[in-house]
DNA sequence: AGAAACATGTAATCGGTTACATGATTAT
DNA sequence: ATAATCATGTAACCGATTACATGTTTCT
């Protein structure tokens, strides 16, 4: 999803700055499934602006920038409405670390075991993080997406704990055969 | 995962043409955590062929363009080996139609209804064809993220049946009234 | 007859990230 | 003291996608 789609339905649910879109993707549940820097979303808030689909009022602050505080217009609105009737592009899970699993043959015992641990440790803490923020509930369509988020992390988790014996197991146990029998055990 | 180490990585396991590298991944269960186009796979194997990376011959064909099939060199093994030990960088799951589902009080109930079915669909389809490959195991790695894959759709496409109707009761009642009452009903 | 698979490559474009610039306030 | 939070914005860069170019063979 566009990092202008985004903004528009952000500030579809309140008024926003920049910044409260950014926090809001970095520590909601919202975040798992879409990204967006600042780097992207105050020049889309600029255009946004420009192209009337959005407009803000100042808030003066002291020492800071002043705030804008950006609010959908009636073609926002609208234009978001329509972005939500679009085709869907399909998901994409993009994951360096099943990359590396692809070739857990190849890797060290000690290392795999430990980026195992780390894995599901940060899975862990991630689910964590979702079901306290879940506890305050903003309607149907936010908490169906975090028990999505949480159902998918489980999931995860469970499957890495119940099933690395099977990349854990068999070459790692050849490999911790006493040193004189290496070279031959090993040799193919 | 950049393009480059995907390629090396891919090479490590068999020597193989640009050609084949974008199918594997198309077809593959790798193909659900990592992708690469054409426009980015040809340029990367030209890059390490010029690094010294991989080697290829190039086969004869009638009518077609000859077929460069690579191997690795022995450079790009160790730059693999090496690159499979940097820090993993964390997973990024993007999903629109979580995005779009955030909003699902906003949304037509018929439409939801198909957006949820027809995901549904797509989850099913998935699975099944993750399994049809699966049958034929490649080694520990390969199916361990296999099924990973399996287990994380799986999860996904349960989640969704079993709470859709979170998201398609209520407000959706409501506009199901006879018309008479719309105006009234719909008013806040 | 037409679509899909086979096969490689280039160029334009693009959406977005990273880093930089600035600087007060508040929490550790 | 030091880090983190608040707050906006620009510019350089980058990896990658999309579209185009070319052309045969095989499947439907």
């Amino acid at each position: 999803m566009d990092v202008r789609t985004v903004c528009l339905g952000l500030l579809s649910e309140a008024d926003r700055s920049g910044y409260e879109i950014k926090k809001l993707l970095e520590d909601g549940p919202l975040g798992n499934f879409v990204e967006a820097s600042f780097g992207a979303i105050y020049p889309a808030l600029t255009r946004l602006t420009e192209d009337g689909l959005v407009e803000f009022r100042t808030e003066v602050q002291d020492g800071r920038p002043d705030k804008k505080t950006y609010s959908l217009t009636p073609a926002g609105r609208e234009t978001f409405r329509k972005a939500l009737a679009e085709p869907i592009s399909p998901d994409r899970f993009r994951s360096d670390f099943l990359f590396v699993l692809w070739f857990a043959e190849t890797l060290e015992a000690d290392y795999l075991s430990e980026i195992l641990d780390h894995r599901i440790a940060e899975f862990e803490a991630k689910i964590a993080r979702i079901k306290s923020e879940h506890d305050r509930p903003e309607g149907p369509g936010p908490a169906f997406v975090a028990g999505q988020a949480i159902a998918i992390i489980t999931a995860a988790k469970t499957y890495l704990e119940e099933n690395r014996h099977l990349i854990e197991a068999d070459s790692r146990t050849r490999i911790k055969t006493p040193r004189s029998f290496d070279a031959t055990v090993l040799g193919d």
